[in-house]
DNA sequence: TCTGGGGTCCTAGGACCC
DNA sequence: TCTGGGGTCCTAGGACCC
């Protein structure tokens, strides 16, 4: 018996659960990418005042929009600038990740309840291993599909998604993506040349804008003008890794397996600035911020009950180049200051003529806390000694303590 | 119209150790 | 005298994903 996986996927998510809330804007264009100023503000006589996408002034990206804001051109990554020459009167909200993740909970429970073997591939989509379910093989899995798809409409109050059952991710990953929104779509190995193959290659999760381009130059614009090259081929022009899994991916195989629990391996926190600035002219103003996002990345650490031993910083250049430096520590922290030290050393070693456009704190090589602590079992970290102390001899945009207020 | 924020994984060179 | 590999860790950059 095949393995019979779904992936699923909500639709236009963030948005569904801003209709959810303001059901007057159903049926109109809407975007997600806002502010804290697009807050919809209650009128006297009760009824809300929405602002549009021509308000908008900054250098954010649209999150998603609805599927009538989509008809008008605009979609999610694009900058909400360039959207609102295209649809100034779309109605423009702001993110709001707290409401999505507690929508994200629910219909994530929902279907737990039904198949327990789910791996979580953000908010608002995840794999399930259906294989063991009893029945599913009868029909393919359409049953059990449906089922998914209605507690996943009821325990949300409404929203829908789209789902895709065939004998691996990387098929239903694909598949979800038929029928949108509100799709059901399975798919047997037999049916891969006929429904998979006339697609082009960029719709494979894991050929990107770069991988589709080489692909092109190579004269393959489909999945099937992949497979229907000679895996040797592939490994010369593609490398012995990619190229491997290229020829594997355009035939429709993939054995990974639904992963049910994993370990973050990196937790980090980054800005981009209003306006770009001189770490010179500005480390009045980016001092400040440099020590908030070393604070954040602290807080979040001990929240998760984890410690880091490489704090790492990421800078873009006004010019977009991105540079990252990092910094392997004696021992793990989670303590602000010992961050705030660490990242202040990785700045030093950059070359800052340039204007910034966005600053980075990342913390890396993650251990869990209670297993530093107690490091009986198998390949748990060991502890440390307390970390040596350890001295920045001088600030860089300044301040080796950081903040406005040390 | 210039392009967010939070992640994962891979590659590759050098250090260092055996 | 220059001739090894193998393994692991660290660092930097890049592709890709949601």
């Amino acid at each position: 018996m095949p393995r019979l996986i779904a992936h699923l996927d909500m639709d236009a998510f963030y948005a569904s659960v801003e209709l959810l809330r303001y059901p007057e804007l159903k049926g109109l264009p809407v975007v997600i990418g806002g502010g804290r100023r697009h807050q919809p503000v209650m009128r006297p006589d009760g009824t809300r005042e929405f602002s549009l996408l021509r308000d908008y002034t900054g250098r954010g990206v649209l999150t998603t929009s609805t599927y009538e804001a989509r008809k008008l051109g605009v979609f999610s990554a694009m900058p909400t600038m360039k959207a609102a020459k295209l649809a100034p009167d779309a109605v423009l909200l702001p993110v709001d990740f707290d409401e999505y993740r507690k929508y994200s909970r629910l219909f994530k429970a929902a279907v737990r309840r039904i198949a327990p073997l789910v791996e979580d591939r953000g908010i608002d989509e995840i794999y399930i291993d259906l294989s063991d379910l009893p029945g599913v093989h009868d029909d393919g899995g359409r049953a059990i599909g449906q089922a998914l798809k209605d507690a996943v409409f009821d325990a949300t109050g409404g929203l829908t998604c789209s789902v895709g059952i065939t004998p691996n991710k990387l098929l239903s990953k694909l598949c979800s993506e038929f029928d949108k929104p509100d799709g059901l779509t399975l798919l047997r190995a037999d049916e891969i040349p006929a429904r998979v193959w006339p697609l082009a290659a960029r719709k494979v999760n894991g050929i990107g804008p770069k991988a589709s381009e080489k692909l092109a130059a190579h004269g393959m614009h489909t999945i099937g003008d992949i497979a229907a090259r000679d895996a040797a081929y592939l490994v010369e022009h593609f490398g012995k890794s990619y190229g491997a899994w290229l020829h594997r991916a355009s035939h429709g195989i993939d054995d990974r397996e639904v992963v049910t629990h994993s370990e973050p391996v990196s937790m980090s926190r980054e800005t981009t600035f209003e306006r770009d600035l001189h770490a010179v002219r500005d480390r009045h103003v980016l001092t400040p911020i440099f020590t908030e996002l070393c604070m954040e990345v602290a807080d979040d650490l001990s929240r998760k009950g984890y410690a880091a031993k490489t704090i790492g910083i990421k800078l873009r250049f006004d010019d977009f180049k991105i540079v990252t430096r990092d910094l392997t520590l004696p021992a793990h922290t989670m303590d602000a200051k010992t961050i705030r030290r660490a990242a202040g050393e990785c700045l030093k070693r950059v070359d800052l003529t340039r204007r910034l456009r966005l600053l980075g704190v990342r913390a890396g090589n993650l251990a869990k806390l209670s297993e530093l602590l107690n490091p009986h079992a198998t390949d748990a970290p060991v502890a440390q000694e307390p970390a040596p102390a350890y001295h920045a001899p001088l600030p860089l945009f300044d301040a080796s303590e950081g903040g406005s207020s040390a």
